[in-house]
DNA sequence: CTGACTGCAAAGGCTTTGCAACCAG
DNA sequence: CTGGTTGCAAAGCCTTTGCAGTCAG
């Protein structure tokens, strides 16, 4: 959905880093490459598969707390997708206001951009009061496609 | 927030109960009662102390199994609020599009209403190629008031 | 060298489940 | 009576943490 260059210098992690007085060890240096390679939506232990398959060194404790350090560095965001687990997004960075549809019928998550919602919800905000920092919209549906020729087409991604 | 009257019928539910060809139990009973006589969100740790202070005999598994009858049922909705635990929303029968502003003074939720937003949304998905089953807009906010006073009149609730 | 980082395994915290007794209809 | 329900305690699951060894800078 999103059409940003597939990759991304993980420069503004590794900023991040040395601002932290952190270290650049390889099993970090895997996961965030990994990371900022990839606009797919992943769950921790997808993320733990991906590290493992690059450097079988890797452990699920260094890839959970890889993981909240790229939240905090803002370079992925945290997903509630009403899914038993949590899903990462890294799109966050090139889309900072992007919104989800979650399709009913494949499970695919499509992103969009939406300036007019945007500014009701900043409007709606105000009107009672509050001063936006962030939303987020998510839209279950049902794919017509499928629901029309039994075929989805966006499955495959 | 919302304004519809205070306690309901869990008639709905007793209605779902029968056609299920489940039982009426009075730990059943006591935490339905619960549920429909509350506007407020609550965790399932919550709702457990509230009807323990009714029915001391009712034990967590009951919560955890009611609760995912009240879900199936439609009577709540699980609220994915980025917050540690999973919370229940007891709104959605009188208010089946409303969305949610979560201050991040002081953790407050509003809900509110946005016809508007409800169309935008059904416009995007269905350009995209989908029927909107659901949507849910949830809005992280400070306090103006909080920002300008120091206080949150709001909190008390 | 020093202290940040790692893997491992144990511990946590919330939710689910197996089981035998119980009881609603 | 019958089989849906319950409480209890054990089990599950995902995530976090304590610890001792390791390694980046």
């Amino acid at each position: 959905m999103a059409d940003n260059p597939k990759s991304r210098c993980p420069k503004e992690f590794f900023d991040f880093v040395v601002r932290r007085g952190l270290r650049q060890t390889p099993q970090r240096r895997a996961i965030v490459e990994l990371v900022v390679s990839t606009r797919q939506h992943f769950t921790a232990e997808q993320l733990y598969d991906w590290a493992r398959a690059r450097d079988a060194s890797v452990s699920r404790a260094t890839v959970y707390r890889t993981l909240t350090l790229l939240t905090e560095s803002g370079l992925i965001q945290e997903l509630e997708l009403g899914k038993e687990v949590k899903y990462y997004d890294p799109n966050y960075v090139a889309h900072p206001d992007h919104n989800h549809i979650i399709c009913l019928d494949c499970g695919k998550i499509i992103e969009f951009d939406s300036p007019e919602i945007d500014q009701q919800a900043q409007k709606i905000a105000q009107d009672l009061g509050f001063a936006v920092k962030s939303r987020r919209l998510q839209i279950l549906a049902t794919c017509d496609e499928l629901q029309k020729t039994g075929h989805c087409s966006r499955k495959a991604d």
